[in-house]
DNA sequence: CGGGGTCTTGATCTCAATCAACCAATGTGG
DNA sequence: CCACATTGGTTGATTGAGATCAAGACCCCG
């Protein structure tokens, strides 16, 4: 149980990497590590439609449908392990569970729509390393694409590639590297601006 | 089946009331007609964290923790009833489709805090009067506080006070009557916008 | 008849969107 | 190995939608 018995269906996706599509055929995943982006398909595009943090479930829709519902995307690097590979059915419990973590989430996920844009930003990043894979704790987080974090956040890039280097001048985040390989340091999203 | 059976304990709640407190005891409701403000005791006050419509379950929460996670208020005059009266408990299937009800809610939700105020309070009210209680088809709407329509869309009251003033002069939204008795037809609300 | 919550309207200001270039990194194929 | 295209990120100038501040009108309730 403590080791992982060669990590048998598990996935790996890079940063900005799809995950699965939205009306194909597939199953549930268990985020291990990472965080996902899903959107549904509108009228006019991709629609930014939530997020999945370690520990989550994305696309358990298909045990009902058996289609996927909305488009998965790695915000960050992202590894997932298959959930249910068997025949066998969640609990009531289980269902319970996740369900009850979806109305969390999703206030928190409405909280990154509202204040400033650096208040935003910030929110958004805490949330990412709240959560990390279990045991090891990330010192320095990924920034995912400003592309994601504009549509998350429903800012542009533009605010939000000022925004970052902003909070990083005034010391609020600390940021290391520039362009693809930029970091934050988690100890600083967990302070309070200053 | 057809007829209610004396609607044996069931509530309703004027616009504006509370249904239900966070962290107080209770059973899950199903909504039968309005429309629920969900809200989350931030640090801050209270915030809005979500929304359920007729034949949506309210506060299912009850079950696992024994607890509301939440606070429920009324937007416009709800019915509701007990769900699960019994001790029966809900399959694994009516979970599964909780749960993805949970999550298409979540990206139409998101949706409401994007685009211009035009934009955003068109497909709030436009998201309310979607869904009827079963047969009769409601003709209008009544709106919903103007304090609630700003906490969902994340704007202010001032600012939703004029484009619905505005929205009713370009006819873009047929509006009757004034101040808390206002009401808009619905089906100004399913034509997009000229 | 007050009084508090709700709604309206006006004047001003600000934050972020937009438009427009321009770099930096990564690929791709000849 | 080098042109070239593509994607992702940065920076500047300008503009505008909506926030904010302020005041008053309306309505319901005790």
């Amino acid at each position: 149980m403590k080791d992982d018995p060669g990590a048998s269906a598990n996935r790996c996706i890079a940063r900005g990497g799809e995950i699965y599509a939205a009306g194909t055929e597939g199953p549930a995943w268990r985020v291990v590590a990472g965080t996902v982006r899903l959107d549904e398909a509108g009228p006019e595009g991709r629609q930014f439609a939530g997020l999945a943090l370690p520990g989550d479930v994305i696309g358990a829709e298909t045990l009902l449908f058996g289609r996927y519902s909305f488009t998965a995307l790695a915000l960050s690097a992202c590894e997932i392990e298959p959930w249910l590979a068997g025949h066998e059915q969640p609990s009531g419990e289980t269902l319970l569970g996740m369900l009850a973590t979806a109305e969390r989430r999703m206030a928190q996920i409405l909280s990154l729509r509202s204040g400033t844009a650096g208040e935003r930003i910030r929110r958004l990043l805490a949330f990412m390393s709240a959560r990390v894979a279990d045991g090891r704790r990330a010192v320095r987080l990924a920034l995912p694409r400003l592309r994601d974090i504009a549509d998350i956040t429903d800012l542009s890039v533009e605010t939000v590639s000022r925004t970052i280097t902003h909070l990083g001048a005034e010391g609020s985040l600390e940021v290391y590297g520039r362009y693809r390989t930029r970091q934050v340091s988690a100890a600083s999203l967990r302070r309070p601006k200053p």
